[in-house]
DNA sequence: GTGGTGTAG
DNA sequence: GGTTCTACACCAC
């Protein structure tokens, strides 16, 4: 949709191979389902608009862009796919009744809906806590509409379950609550055993042979014949689940741990076919590890043979250290040394002197590393050519490392974890790769990588360095909000049973964010203006929902779940607008093609401007336009421990930086 | 650490 | 209940 206006208020679906993966709710209404055929989809919806979804890259990039924006809010963020995450808002939720104590809470409403329309007791800490949640769910989805152009639902409610759960509840981009006394009703609502965040078809399958098939089911299970049959632990979390019940933190999700890239297809008997693909996946994966920043040290293929159905079978293994240092330095031969070593690894799942039939191979590459600070390549590599691209299998001669650079220091956040309010343990992050090397989803939220490299080196140096320091947030374990994401569920939520409340622990407040579907529905498509982002957009345009629910005695967030559909044209075709809409400080002509106006605030160095790249001007003017709607929103994060379940961690949280610095006249 | 399975979006 | 592209958790070894 925010590639292509035009297709606004069409049925839309998103394709991999023959599979509708998704679709858009005017699809819906015209009975589209995701994971049907596009035959049958076209079948039931002859003038459906498909799009190929096959390559995820740009939803990826927009997926952690709204991942970084929720982490300006605070840094207790976990992704759930790539459409949804958990926001941890307890600590801002006790900060801000803190500051409202006074007035007696007097300016605390819900904002949304309530699950179940259940009364909020404005005299019960618990809901006022909800309530609280709920208002800064919505000015993250606020913040994810104006910045982003996407809408989402959120659930808010204690625990990141309960906020999965609710988050659903009313949509298209809606947010609910879920009040303690609700949860029972919730679950209950779920018609199927199924419908449990953690049961999937086998599973189910397994449940329905024991005559389990709806959660009463469930509850009333005897827990000796559950653990019988699922295991000890499955089973006695499984009931836990049952009741709503969900201790499980909010655990910052970070950088991926493994980057893998996977392709299906009818058939691939020959080993020169088996070469050509690999060589395909491997290509496209140097890229986005060039990106990343990070080094693999794992290399691992996986396949599927018809003879074996659907089951994969996959071989892994250290990439030698030679060939580690040599990634993600431009290295023509690296591809062929990776896939060297790869063709090793199939050679020992297949016996190429017996023919053999695949429709399915996957390369991944895991272990994934900061690289050693004498790896560096200089600054000039950057800023004179385009990152190679693998994929392309185009030969690019890099520039030796500079072995003797050493990074700026703390300039990235090397996240630093200080002693647990228990006095546990003290760890110390693994710094992030330098700020040449900056890893796209460290960057700011609404900075683009290949712009930010195309930035000037003190430029850069100040972006990363206004962010030094800013992050690093204690989850305290009594208090965790999280954001849940959509739900399969149907648009209006049964009237819940109120029933006593589980705990699960102390309070929390969890936030899930669910970025909503692919496009909006009303706005009208204008046919050739790009429709661009943020508050330049009305309601109508976009869909965002979110939804925050409170399960039993603790405070929860809700969950934002979006489609993002390609971005980077998204932030092209805002240009044209912005540059009409900033309204603030002296005008000057822009040099832009078609002679357009551009509006600068006064701040900014004119001559300074028009000196810059093209591309840099326009991601300037989008942060000019969107900066003053968002500071309203950003909340401060009080410095403190950040604890983690992964092993790397993660530096730090971005903020919008000051660019406009730069600008000022000397 | 390795390999297989299950889940989720 | 098999269909896509990922990513991750868990378990056994």
């Amino acid at each position: 949709m925010i590639y292509s206006p035009e297709l606004r208020g069409k049925p839309l679906a998103v394709r991999q191979k023959t599979l509708v993966v998704t679709c858009n709710y005017e699809a819906r209404g015209l009975g589209v389902k995701k994971a049907t055929t596009v035959k049958e989809a076209k079948e039931t919806c002859p003038q459906l608009v498909l799009v190929n979804g096959e390559d995820l890259t740009k939803y990826r990039e927009m997926s952690y862009k709204v991942t970084a924006l929720l982490e300006e809010f605070t840094p207790l963020v976990e992704r759930l796919g790539l459409d949804e995450n958990f926001v941890d808002v307890t600590e801002m939720v006790e900060k801000r009744l803190e500051e409202r104590k006074k007035d007696g809470f007097s300016q605390i409403s819900v904002s949304g809906h309530v699950y179940g329309n259940q009364t909020v007791n404005l005299h019960d800490l618990t809901h006022i806590r909800l309530a609280a949640g709920s208002q800064i769910a919505a000015e993250m989805r606020e913040s994810v509409h104006c910045r982003l152009g996407l809408t989402g639902c959120a659930g808010i409610a204690s625990n990141k379950l309960l906020s999965k759960l609710v988050s659903g509840a009313f949509r298209p981009n809606q947010q609910t609550v879920l009040l303690p006394e609700s949860w029972h009703g919730l679950i209950a609502s779920l018609e199927h055993i199924r419908k449990l965040p953690g049961v999937g078809y086998k599973t189910a399958q397994r449940l329905a042979a024991l005559g389990l098939t709806t959660v009463c089911d469930l509850q009333m299970c005897s827990a000796a014949v559950l653990e019988r049959e699922l295991g000890v632990s499955a089973a006695r979390h499984l009931q836990k689940v049952s009741r709503g019940e969900d201790d499980a933190p909010v655990t910052p999700s970070g950088p991926p741990q493994s980057l893998s890239d996977e392709d299906s297809f009818r058939k691939c008997s020959s080993e020169a076919e088996v070469k050509k693909k690999v060589g395909e996946l491997i290509g496209s994966l140097l890229d986005r590890l060039y990106k990343d920043g990070r080094k693999p040290h794992t290399i691992k293929l996986t396949l599927r043979q018809v003879s074996r159905g659907l089951s994969r079978k996959g071989r892994q293994c250290p990439i030698p250290s030679h060939v580690v240092q040599r990634i993600g330095t431009g290295d023509s031969s690296i591809q062929t040394q990776l896939v060297a070593i790869v063709m090793k690894l199939f050679h020992k799942m297949i016996n190429v002197k017996v023919p053999f039939h695949l429709t399915l191979l996957s390369v991944c590459f895991s272990n994934l590393k900061a690289p050693p600070a004498s790896t560096k390549q200089s600054i000039g590599f950057y800023l004179t050519r385009p990152a190679p691209s693998h994929s392309n299998k185009l030969v690019q001669k890099t520039e030796d490392v500079d072995a003797e650079h050493t990074p700026p220091e703390g300039r990235v956040g090397a996240c630093e974890v200080s002693p647990g309010e228990n006095g546990s343990t003290t760890e110390m992050l693994p710094k992030t790769p330098e700020f040449f090397e900056f890893p796209l989803r460290l960057l700011p939220a609404g900075i683009d990588y290949d712009v930010f490299n195309q930035l000037p080196r003190e430029i850069k140096e100040e972006i990363l360095s206004s962010q030094k320091g800013e992050r690093n947030t204690a989850a305290s374990v009594w208090s965790q909000s999280s954001f849940a994401s959509r739900e399969e569920q149907s648009d209006q939520a049964p009237d819940p049973t109120s029933q006593t409340p589980r705990h699960s622990g102390s309070s929390q407040n969890i936030c899930s964010l669910v970025p909503s579907d692919i496009v909006s529905p009303s706005g009208p498509s204008s046919p050739s203006v790009l429709r661009p982002a943020p508050r330049c957009l009305g309601p109508q345009h976009r869909s965002l929902e979110a939804t925050a629910s409170t399960p039993a005695s603790e405070l929860t967030c809700a969950t934002f779940k979006s489609l993002p559909l390609a971005q980077p044209q998204f932030r092209q075709a805002c240009v044209p607008e912005l540059l009409e809409q900033t309204d603030e400080g002296s005008s000057h002509d822009g040099d832009q093609k078609g002679g357009s106006k551009c509006v600068l605030p006064s701040s900014v160095d004119a001559k300074m401007f028009s000196e810059l790249p093209a591309a840099i001007q326009k991601e300037l003017l989008m942060e000019w336009e969107s900066r003053e709607p968002i500071s309203k929103l950003r909340v401060a994060v009080t410095p403190s421990k950040l604890r983690t379940k992964k092993t790397g961690g993660r530096p730090s949280p971005r903020q919008s930086n000051s660019l406009l610095r730069y600008f000022k006249p000397a």
